[in-house]
DNA sequence: AGGTACCTCGCTCCTCTGGG
DNA sequence: CCCAGAGGAGCGAGGTACCT
């Protein structure tokens, strides 16, 4: 006796038919008619009434019919509910993020993902890009966050958004009130820029290069926000 | 390799239904 | 009421997959 023979079973009853039964279960109707004889055997009890067209449960067959009903229904509610929870997603996720990204964006990132999957956990770690790569490298984090990537056989970089690189200056600087500029009207100025071994700082230097610009550098710090604080305060 | 379970196929038998 | 056709169930033979 098994979960299959019992579907068949309760196929046959709500469909008062063999071949339906079978059919609806993907057998022949032989198939359906001798298994349904065996259940019969091992039960020894008459569950159909053949004599009777279209066939007709016993008063058995019909307690027997609700019994299996109420079974099945119980292991497919049970079903349902181990794939529920093997569809949970659960576990930790592992970030490592530049500062700029780590105390802004992920925050706004995480609110929804932690609504998402309740059962997930996510542990944020803010330091130096180099470090995100190390720490990627070293499997110390799962994903690494952080801009101008270098790509490497050991590394798969995926693009996570673009967004414009912009100059910000004190409200009181001189260029403060241009509404727009040009890359000549930055030269000579005082610069507060990103470590010389960053690959921003490169991308940087290269542009103003591009351009024929010769700026000053007075400061150097690997993030942006330290960056804005040095600005904002007029350093 | 042999045993077992389960299946399909082909056939027979039974019941129901509609027409004469 | 009788008969023929259709639909459906049961039975036996044989095939296949799986286990020991």
């Amino acid at each position: 006796m098994t979960l299959d023979t019992l579907k068949l079973y309760c196929d046959v009853v709500r469909l008062r038919s063999f071949s339906r039964g079978a059919a609806a279960n993907k057998v022949s109707q032989s198939a359906a008619s001798q298994s349904i004889q065996q259940l019969e055997a091992e039960l020894d009890l008459p569950l159909l009434d053949r004599s009777r067209r279209p066939l007709q449960p016993t008063e058995e067959g019909r307690t027997f019919f609700e019994a299996c009903r109420t079974l099945l229904q119980g292991f497919e509610k049970a079903r349902a509910e181990l794939s529920a929870v093997k569809q949970r997603v659960e576990g930790t996720v592992r970030v490592a993020a530049i500062y700029s990204v780590g105390l802004h964006d992920m925050s706004r990132h995480m609110q929804p993902f932690m609504a998402a999957y309740p059962h997930a956990r996510v542990l944020l770690e803010c330091l130096h890009p180099h470090k995100v790569v190390d720490a990627v490298l070293n499997d110390e984090a799962d994903l690494g966050v952080l801009s101008y990537p270098a790509a490497t056989r050991a590394l798969e970089v995926l693009p996570l958004r673009s967004e414009p690189m912009v100059l910000v200056a004190h409200p009181t600087h001189r260029l403060a009130r241009r509404r727009s500029l040009v890359a000549a009207d930055l030269t000579g100025e005082k610069f507060v820029a990103f470590d010389h071994d960053l690959a921003i700082r490169k991308a940087i230097d290269r542009a103003l290069k591009q351009h024929g610009v010769k700026v000053e550098v007075v400061m150097e710090f690997d993030n942006v926000e330290t960056i804005k604080q040095a600005i904002g305060i007029n350093a």
